[in-house]
DNA sequence: AGTCGCCTGGTA
DNA sequence: TACCAGGCGACT
Protein backbone atom coordinates (compact mmCIF):
# COMPACT_ATOMS: atom_id res chain seq x y z
CA UNK A 1 0.00 0.00 0.00
CA UNK A 2 2.21 2.98 1.37
CA UNK A 3 3.55 5.10 -1.08
CA UNK A 4 6.08 7.83 -0.34
CA UNK A 5 2.93 10.18 1.20
CA UNK A 6 1.85 7.72 3.49
CA UNK A 7 5.66 7.11 4.38
CA UNK A 8 5.76 10.85 5.34
CA UNK A 9 2.36 11.25 7.32
CA UNK A 10 3.62 8.31 9.46
CA UNK A 11 6.94 9.70 9.47
CA UNK A 12 5.52 13.29 10.43
CA UNK A 13 3.24 11.74 12.49
CA UNK A 14 5.74 9.87 14.46
CA UNK A 15 7.69 13.37 14.70
CA UNK A 16 4.64 14.98 16.17
CA UNK A 17 4.25 12.10 18.72
CA UNK A 18 7.83 12.96 20.39
CA UNK A 19 9.17 9.26 19.62
CA UNK A 20 12.73 10.91 19.41
CA UNK A 21 14.49 10.72 22.52
CA UNK A 22 12.34 7.28 24.06
CA UNK A 23 13.73 4.91 24.71
CA UNK A 24 13.17 1.14 23.65
CA UNK A 25 12.68 -0.97 26.80
CA UNK A 26 11.34 -4.32 24.72
CA UNK A 27 11.23 -5.51 21.09
CA UNK A 28 8.57 -8.28 20.95
CA UNK A 29 8.88 -10.31 17.59
CA UNK A 30 5.58 -12.28 16.55
CA UNK A 31 6.33 -13.08 13.43
CA UNK A 32 9.99 -13.86 12.79
CA UNK A 33 9.89 -13.73 9.13
CA UNK A 34 9.05 -10.12 9.11
CA UNK A 35 12.63 -9.51 10.26
CA UNK A 36 14.41 -9.73 6.83
CA UNK A 37 18.00 -9.20 8.26
CA UNK A 38 19.82 -8.58 10.69
CA UNK A 39 23.19 -8.08 11.09
CA UNK A 40 23.06 -9.00 14.66
CA UNK A 41 20.77 -10.15 17.03
CA UNK A 42 17.67 -7.78 17.04
CA UNK A 43 16.74 -7.48 20.36
CA UNK A 44 20.06 -7.38 21.76
CA UNK A 45 21.37 -4.51 19.77
CA UNK A 46 17.87 -2.32 20.11
CA UNK A 47 17.14 -3.37 23.76
CA UNK A 48 18.42 0.05 25.70
CA UNK A 49 18.77 2.47 22.81
CA UNK A 50 16.92 5.30 22.62
CA UNK A 51 15.11 6.72 18.95
CA UNK A 52 17.27 9.60 17.75
CA UNK A 53 16.26 10.25 14.25
CA UNK A 54 13.29 9.54 11.96
CA UNK A 55 13.44 9.84 8.27
CA UNK A 56 11.66 8.61 5.03
CA UNK A 57 13.74 7.70 1.63
CA UNK A 58 11.55 6.71 -0.82
CA UNK A 59 9.27 4.34 0.37
CA UNK A 60 11.50 3.18 2.79
CA UNK A 61 11.25 4.33 6.65
CA UNK A 62 14.03 4.77 8.69
CA UNK A 63 14.14 4.81 13.03
CA UNK A 64 17.82 5.94 13.73
CA UNK A 65 19.26 4.61 16.67
CA UNK A 66 21.43 6.43 19.17
CA UNK A 67 23.85 3.53 18.66
CA UNK A 68 24.34 3.62 14.93
CA UNK A 69 22.10 1.15 14.20
CA UNK A 70 19.01 1.80 12.20
CA UNK A 71 15.60 0.18 12.28
CA UNK A 72 14.46 0.18 8.39
CA UNK A 73 10.80 -0.67 7.60
CA UNK A 74 9.70 -1.46 3.93
CA UNK A 75 5.88 -1.41 4.00
CA UNK A 76 5.23 -3.08 1.47
CA UNK A 77 1.23 -3.70 0.38
CA UNK A 78 -0.37 -3.72 3.62
CA UNK A 79 2.01 -3.06 6.25
CA UNK A 80 0.72 -0.98 9.03
CA UNK A 81 2.22 1.46 11.67
CA UNK A 82 0.34 1.92 14.94
CA UNK A 83 1.60 3.74 17.93
CA UNK A 84 -0.41 2.65 21.15
CA UNK A 85 -0.60 2.91 24.61
CA UNK A 86 0.56 -0.44 26.46
CA UNK A 87 -2.75 -1.25 27.63
CA UNK A 88 -4.49 -0.33 24.43
CA UNK A 89 -6.47 -3.47 22.51
CA UNK A 90 -3.95 -6.12 20.77
CA UNK A 91 -4.06 -4.75 16.90
CA UNK A 92 -5.26 -7.81 14.46
CA UNK A 93 -2.31 -8.67 12.17
CA UNK A 94 0.58 -6.95 14.82
CA UNK A 95 4.10 -8.46 13.87
CA UNK A 96 6.73 -6.69 15.80
CA UNK A 97 5.99 -4.45 18.71
CA UNK A 98 8.81 -1.92 20.36
CA UNK A 99 7.95 -0.71 23.79
CA UNK A 100 8.80 2.33 24.32
CA UNK A 101 9.97 4.12 27.77
CA UNK A 102 6.39 5.92 28.08
CA UNK A 103 4.45 3.60 28.06
CA UNK A 104 3.68 3.67 24.32
CA UNK A 105 4.39 0.77 21.71
CA UNK A 106 5.51 0.36 18.11
CA UNK A 107 3.46 -1.82 16.44
CA UNK A 108 4.15 -2.83 13.04
CA UNK A 109 2.43 -5.41 11.26
CA UNK A 110 1.22 -6.48 7.63
CA UNK A 111 -2.02 -8.81 6.91
CA UNK A 112 -0.06 -10.52 3.79
CA UNK A 113 3.41 -10.81 5.13
CA UNK A 114 5.58 -9.23 2.50
CA UNK A 115 6.45 -6.48 4.75
CA UNK A 116 10.27 -5.96 5.83
CA UNK A 117 11.80 -4.86 9.02
CA UNK A 118 15.95 -4.99 9.14
CA UNK A 119 18.23 -3.66 11.48
CA UNK A 120 21.05 -2.05 9.81
CA UNK A 121 24.26 0.03 10.77
CA UNK A 122 24.82 3.16 9.03
CA UNK A 123 26.72 2.09 6.79
CA UNK A 124 24.71 -0.83 5.19
CA UNK A 125 21.97 1.58 5.33
CA UNK A 126 23.67 3.62 3.00
CA UNK A 127 25.22 0.74 0.80
CA UNK A 128 22.06 -1.37 0.74
CA UNK A 129 19.21 0.92 0.88
CA UNK A 130 19.83 4.41 -0.23
CA UNK A 131 22.90 4.50 -2.58
CA UNK A 132 20.18 1.63 -4.90
CA UNK A 133 17.38 4.32 -4.51
CA UNK A 134 17.06 7.25 -7.29
CA UNK A 135 16.22 10.87 -6.17
CA UNK A 136 13.11 10.56 -3.72
CA UNK A 137 10.55 12.22 -5.93
CA UNK A 138 9.13 14.83 -3.15
CA UNK A 139 11.96 16.18 -2.17
CA UNK A 140 15.13 15.27 -4.75
CA UNK A 141 14.02 15.50 -7.90
CA UNK A 142 14.41 18.01 -10.30
CA UNK A 143 13.45 18.61 -13.57
CA UNK A 144 17.83 18.16 -15.23
CA UNK A 145 17.69 14.71 -14.08
CA UNK A 146 14.20 13.83 -14.72
CA UNK A 147 14.23 14.92 -18.33
CA UNK A 148 18.16 12.95 -18.50
CA UNK A 149 16.36 9.74 -17.06
CA UNK A 150 12.99 9.96 -19.81
CA UNK A 151 16.00 10.54 -22.78
CA UNK A 152 17.57 7.26 -21.42
CA UNK A 153 14.78 5.13 -22.28
CA UNK A 154 11.94 3.40 -24.33
CA UNK A 155 9.73 2.17 -21.63
CA UNK A 156 6.15 3.25 -20.88
CA UNK A 157 6.82 6.40 -18.73
CA UNK A 158 4.67 4.43 -16.15
CA UNK A 159 6.79 2.06 -15.78
CA UNK A 160 9.69 4.44 -15.45
CA UNK A 161 8.01 6.39 -12.81
CA UNK A 162 7.69 3.10 -11.27
CA UNK A 163 11.29 2.23 -10.73
CA UNK A 164 12.86 2.87 -7.79
CA UNK A 165 16.42 2.88 -9.07
CA UNK A 166 15.35 5.79 -11.33
CA UNK A 167 13.15 7.75 -9.03
CA UNK A 168 11.75 6.50 -5.34
CA UNK A 169 8.93 6.82 -3.94
CA UNK A 170 6.20 6.77 -6.60
CA UNK A 171 3.78 3.81 -6.63
CA UNK A 172 1.05 2.68 -8.90
CA UNK A 173 -1.60 5.43 -7.46
CA UNK A 174 0.18 8.19 -8.09
CA UNK A 175 1.85 7.24 -11.01
CA UNK A 176 -1.55 6.91 -12.43
CA UNK A 177 -2.57 10.32 -10.86
CA UNK A 178 0.14 12.34 -11.91
CA UNK A 179 0.14 11.34 -15.82
CA UNK A 180 -3.61 11.93 -15.91
CA UNK A 181 -2.69 15.44 -14.02
CA UNK A 182 0.38 15.59 -16.43
CA UNK A 183 -2.32 14.64 -19.65
CA UNK A 184 0.09 11.70 -20.90
CA UNK A 185 -0.69 8.16 -21.96
CA UNK A 186 1.01 6.07 -19.28
CA UNK A 187 2.04 3.94 -22.42
CA UNK A 188 4.51 6.90 -23.99
CA UNK A 189 7.62 5.70 -24.55
CA UNK A 190 9.29 7.74 -21.88
CA UNK A 191 12.51 8.93 -24.94
CA UNK A 192 8.87 10.56 -26.41
CA UNK A 193 7.97 12.82 -23.92
CA UNK A 194 9.18 16.19 -24.70
CA UNK A 195 10.69 18.69 -22.57
CA UNK A 196 8.15 20.82 -21.78
CA UNK A 197 5.90 17.44 -21.00
CA UNK A 198 8.81 16.30 -18.71
CA UNK A 199 7.61 20.13 -16.85
CA UNK A 200 4.35 18.97 -16.80
CA UNK A 201 4.86 15.50 -15.05
CA UNK A 202 7.48 16.70 -12.74
CA UNK A 203 5.07 19.31 -11.80
CA UNK A 204 1.76 17.18 -11.73
CA UNK A 205 4.18 14.58 -9.73
CA UNK A 206 5.08 17.24 -7.26
CA UNK A 207 1.42 18.20 -6.89
CA UNK A 208 0.23 15.08 -6.29
CA UNK A 209 2.43 13.86 -3.49
CA UNK A 210 2.35 17.25 -1.93
CA UNK A 211 -1.44 17.06 -1.90
CA UNK A 212 -1.62 14.02 -0.47
CA UNK A 213 0.48 13.63 2.21
CA UNK A 214 -1.60 17.61 3.13
CA UNK A 215 -4.37 15.09 3.37
CA UNK A 216 -2.73 12.39 5.41
CA UNK A 217 -1.95 10.17 2.36
CA UNK A 218 -4.60 7.34 0.30
CA UNK A 219 -6.34 5.04 2.98
CA UNK A 220 -8.10 2.75 -0.26
CA UNK A 221 -7.88 0.09 2.07
CA UNK A 222 -5.53 -0.76 4.38
CA UNK A 223 -3.30 1.91 5.21
CA UNK A 224 -3.63 3.80 8.44
CA UNK A 225 -2.41 6.79 10.67
CA UNK A 226 0.00 5.85 13.33
CA UNK A 227 -3.69 6.55 15.59
CA UNK A 228 -5.21 4.40 13.34
CA UNK A 229 -7.20 7.13 11.43
CA UNK A 230 -7.53 6.84 7.84
CA UNK A 231 -6.30 9.22 4.91
CA UNK A 232 -8.19 11.09 2.94
CA UNK A 233 -6.19 11.46 -0.66
CA UNK A 234 -8.74 8.64 -1.93
CA UNK A 235 -11.69 11.33 -1.62
CA UNK A 236 -9.74 13.25 -4.42
CA UNK A 237 -8.59 10.38 -6.90
CA UNK A 238 -8.93 11.33 -10.66
CA UNK A 239 -8.42 8.12 -12.12
CA UNK A 240 -7.14 5.36 -9.75
CA UNK A 241 -9.23 2.57 -9.17
CA UNK A 242 -12.01 4.79 -11.15
CA UNK A 243 -12.28 2.27 -14.36
CA UNK A 244 -15.84 2.77 -16.01
CA UNK A 245 -16.15 6.06 -14.40
CA UNK A 246 -16.54 9.50 -16.18
CA UNK A 247 -12.99 10.96 -16.70
CA UNK A 248 -12.97 14.54 -14.83
CA UNK A 249 -12.26 16.62 -17.31
CA UNK A 250 -14.98 14.57 -19.98
CA UNK A 251 -18.49 14.01 -18.69
CA UNK A 252 -18.80 11.80 -21.16
CA UNK A 253 -15.63 9.88 -21.29
CA UNK A 254 -15.17 6.64 -19.17
CA UNK A 255 -11.67 6.20 -17.70
CA UNK A 256 -10.16 3.22 -18.68
CA UNK A 257 -8.51 0.19 -16.80
CA UNK A 258 -5.41 -1.81 -18.71
CA UNK A 259 -2.30 -3.05 -17.73
CA UNK A 260 0.83 -1.32 -18.14
CA UNK A 261 4.28 -3.58 -16.66
CA UNK A 262 1.79 -6.46 -15.55
CA UNK A 263 0.17 -3.03 -13.17
CA UNK A 264 -3.10 -2.29 -13.12
CA UNK A 265 -3.91 1.46 -15.47
CA UNK A 266 -6.58 4.02 -15.57
CA UNK A 267 -6.32 6.38 -17.72
CA UNK A 268 -8.66 9.04 -20.23
CA UNK A 269 -8.05 8.36 -23.59
CA UNK A 270 -8.99 11.57 -25.11
CA UNK A 271 -6.87 13.76 -22.70
CA UNK A 272 -3.76 11.47 -22.08
CA UNK A 273 -2.84 10.12 -26.20
CA UNK A 274 0.33 8.78 -26.76
CA UNK A 275 2.28 11.57 -28.61
CA UNK A 276 3.08 10.51 -32.08
CA UNK A 277 6.26 8.62 -31.78
CA UNK A 278 9.32 8.26 -33.65
CA UNK A 279 8.43 4.80 -34.56
CA UNK A 280 5.44 5.76 -35.91
CA UNK A 281 6.91 8.40 -38.13
CA UNK A 282 9.29 5.82 -39.94
CA UNK A 283 6.73 3.31 -40.67
CA UNK A 284 3.98 6.01 -42.13
CA UNK A 285 7.24 7.09 -44.49
C1' DA B 1 9.29 -7.56 -21.15
C1' DG B 2 6.45 -10.81 -19.06
C1' DT B 3 5.31 -14.06 -15.37
C1' DC B 4 5.63 -15.99 -10.75
C1' DG B 5 6.08 -16.09 -5.96
C1' DC B 6 5.47 -14.18 -1.67
C1' DC B 7 0.44 -14.26 1.41
C1' DT B 8 -4.13 -12.75 2.88
C1' DG B 9 -8.44 -10.35 2.42
C1' DG B 10 -12.05 -7.81 -0.11
C1' DT B 11 -15.12 -7.73 -3.78
C1' DA B 12 -17.52 -8.65 -8.38
C1' DT C 1 -15.47 -18.95 -7.23
C1' DA C 2 -12.33 -16.09 -9.48
C1' DC C 3 -9.90 -12.16 -9.63
C1' DC C 4 -7.76 -8.19 -7.89
C1' DA C 5 -4.70 -5.54 -4.66
C1' DG C 6 -0.64 1.27 -2.42
C1' DG C 7 5.51 -3.87 -4.00
C1' DC C 8 9.36 -5.96 -5.42
C1' DG C 9 12.77 -9.43 -6.57
C1' DA C 10 13.84 -13.65 -9.06
C1' DC C 11 13.04 -16.01 -12.66
C1' DT C 12 12.69 -17.08 -18.09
Amino acid sequence: MPELPEIETIKNQLLSAAVIGRSITQIEVLYPQVVAYTEEGFEDVVVGTSVDDVHRKGKYLVLGLDNKRNIVIHFRMNGRLLLRERTFAFDPYTQIVISLDDGRELRFGDSRKFATVELMCDADLKAKIVNKLGPDAASELDLEYFYQVLQSTTRPIKSLLLDQQKIAGIGNIYANEALWWAKIHPETSSADVEKREAKELLGAIHRVLAESIQLGGSSKRWFRHIDGGLGRYQEIFKVYNKAGLPCPRHQDVLIRYSKVGGRGTYHCEICQQIAKNRQTSLIDQ
